[in-house]
RNA sequence: GCCCCAGUAGCUCAGUAGGAAGAGCGGCGGCCUCCUAAGCCGCAGGCCGAGGGUUCGAGUCCCUCCUGGGGCGCCA
């Protein structure tokens, strides 16, 4: 990785520096280079001499130029400054550019992987809605950034399982169930009405009439009671069912699927016991409280209600254990949306409890989605009924641009996802100029294939034209930009990355012709265009999204 | 009232462990005899919400305030 090899040589200077007296011994800072945003400034950039300049007792300039003097022979750096205040920039050089097409060409898929990750276990769970209803917007969004997450933190050389948690228990489902269980009586012909806070949504009664068909008349003999079980479980698997194309058509697959009721009797009893004999448990107004604000929390919260039963964040809490404990995970990564923000603390604290290092627990929020419709804002509640289904979305956008759009946007932001502009903008959606480019790459090889067959013998040191080598430089990126954003876990890296890919390589084919008249040159370009190719592949699919040959 | 997140070009948003203000869209003006014009080139557009502080240096860190979103259930 370039940027590592350039701090090296900043390192390795800085230590000549020292030797020879022009710096006194400090510990040297670990991360000093960057690439600048403008191009004079070179194409990577050091601080060291600004950041020690003051233990060194001298000015920022003065050191500068003491490590820059300093720099070992590189045949990767063709040139180094100094520029005020105290910058040393590094520009690469041209030819070894070059060469770096045969090694990304020679390193095919492997480019794209940084291996920082040693191996480490960790799980990303994202999504995990309710089976109560269809998959809104919102959890488009938790996939594109969930997903992506998954697929990065595969890239830097980690064990990623992704999870889904199936919150099959609880009174959501209960809720639920009793809303189908009405709607089906309706159906029947009798007058009932759908409980308190129901799921007022029509694809229950759809849900009703299929479980009709289905069933007759045979649940209306429990006509007083709670909905008979079978009719809960017919509910819950259809709309698991459901969920389950949903996210297909997102492209997403899971490796595991995680039922909140398999939590019970195990492991949710193992972990009332300890939290009891840790002393974080205590019983008043006839329910059982984790007592929270013994650790800093503002409040204590409830385990077990007074009528026996465990809350949501019991669950929470036996399943956090299972990952960490039963299945070991070195790190788990929970995507959550903004509505959950206030379970955060609790549920670090709660794994604090549980003697397990809350540093183990990333808890990614993604802001909600606004959605709009031509400037007019949609309240979107599974339980009121209106409600804009991921499916609508995708099949008015479709998948690519969905994830595009989801993940141009760092999760902290709030974001407006106007349907209308959506749909009528969709030609002019950066995912089309990105998808555009890898089409016409795989159009120019294409045409080659006639007139150039072979090319593996082609000399890349042809490649001397500006636009070439910038966009060399833009495929050298790709591995740490991974890391960064990996470490980081942040995925809206991605997007903008392949927009500057994509601009470089139309920029190259404005002014390049890549099969020509001059055949040694056509070969190294279309080197060039294979290497490219490939990298705005494997970045296309790191968001999940479809590398077209022709659009 | 308390907590979390955001406020950067007309709009939607980036800004890679403080370092040298960006992209896309929209606007205006150019470019197809040629591997895909879903493209390229140029122009315009900013007291980075306001005010203090730390620093050689702040969009980035700290404090106060303003505006918007989310939360503060024996819902999930």
């Amino acid at each position: 990785m370039v940027r590592r090899d350039i701090e090296a040589l900043v390192q390795e200077a800085a230590r000549r520096a020292m030797d020879a007296g022009a710096l006194p011994h400090v510990s040297l800072p670990e991360s000093t280079v960057e690439r600048p945003q403008r191009p004079e400034h070179g194409d990577y950039a050091s601080n060291i001499a600004l950041r020690l300049a003051r233990a060194a007792g001298t000015t920022p300039l003065a050191l500068a130029e003491a490590i820059a003097a300093r720099i070992p022979e590189s045949d990767i750096v063709a040139r180094v400054e100094v520029a005020p205040p105290g910058f040393i920039n590094f520009r690469l050089s041209p030819a070894w550019l070059a060469r770096q097409v045969e090694e990304v060409l020679r390193q095919g898929d492997a480019f794209a992987r940084v291996d920082v990750g040693r191996g480490q276990r960790v799980q990303v769970e994202y999504v995990s809605a309710n089976p109560t209803g269809p998959l809104t917007v919102a959890a488009g969004r938790g996939l594109a950034i969930g997903d992506t997450l998954a697929n990065l933190l595969e890239a830097t050389g980690h064990q990623v399982e992704r999870e889904y948690y199936i919150n099959d228990a609880g009174t959501q489902t209960e809720t639920f169930a009793a809303t189908l269980f009405a709607r089906y009586r309706q159906l029947h012909g009798q007058a009932v009405e759908v409980p308190p806070g129901a799921y007022t949504g029509e694809y229950v009664i759809d849900l009703a009439r299929e479980a009709k068909e289905r069933f007759g008349d045979r649940f209306l003999a429990y006509a007083e009671g709670p909905c008979p079980p079978e009719l809960h479980d017919f509910g819950m698997q259809r709309m698991l069912e459901r969920i389950r194309e949903d996210l297909a058509l997102m492209g997403a697959h899971y490796d595991s699927w995680f039922s909140e009721r398999s939590l019970y009797p195990e492991p949710y009893q193992t972990v009332m016991r300890l939290l009891e004999e840790r002393g974080y448990v205590a019983r008043k107004e006839g329910a059982v409280w984790f007592t929270s604000s013994a650790l800093g929390e503002d409040k204590d919260n409830v385990l077990v209600r007074s009528n026996g039963r465990p809350t949501y964040f019991a669950s929470d809490i036996a399943y956090h254990y299972h990952k960490f404990l039963v299945r070991g995970y070195d790190r788990v990564v929970d995507i959550w949306g903004a509505d959950h923000q206030g379970h955060v603390p609790r549920m670090k604290a709660a794994v604090a409890a549980l003697g397990i290092d809350p540093e183990r627990l990333v808890i990614i929020i993604h802001q909600l989605v606004t959605l709009k419709r031509g400037g007019e804002e949609v309240r979107v509640s599974k339980r009121a009924g209106e409600i804009v289904t991921l499916r609508e979305v995708v099949e008015e956008v479709g998948a690519d641009a969905c994830r595009f759009f989801f993940l141009s946007r760092a999760p902290n932001s709030h974001m407006d996802f106007d349907l209308e502009l959506a749909a009528r903008q969709s030609a002019e959606n950066p995912v089309y100029y990105v998808q555009y480019a890898h089409a016409r790459m795989a159009g120019i090889l294409a045409h080659a294939r006639e007139r150039v067959p072979d090319y593996a013998d082609g000399d890349v040191s042809l490649l001397r034209e500006d636009v070439e080598l910038a966009l060399v430089r833009q495929l050298l990126r790709l591995p740490e930009l991974v890391e960064t954003a990996a470490r980081k876990l942040e995925p809206h890296l991605l997007p903008y990355y392949a927009i500057d890919l994509a601009t470089a390589f139309h920029d190259f084919y404005e002014r390049c012709r890549v099969v020509s008249e001059d055949v040694p040159l056509s070969k190294a370009r279309l080197k060039l265009v294979a290497a490219t190719k490939g990298v705005l592949a494997r970045t296309l699919g790191l968001m999940g999204m479809s590398a077209p040959d022709r659009m």
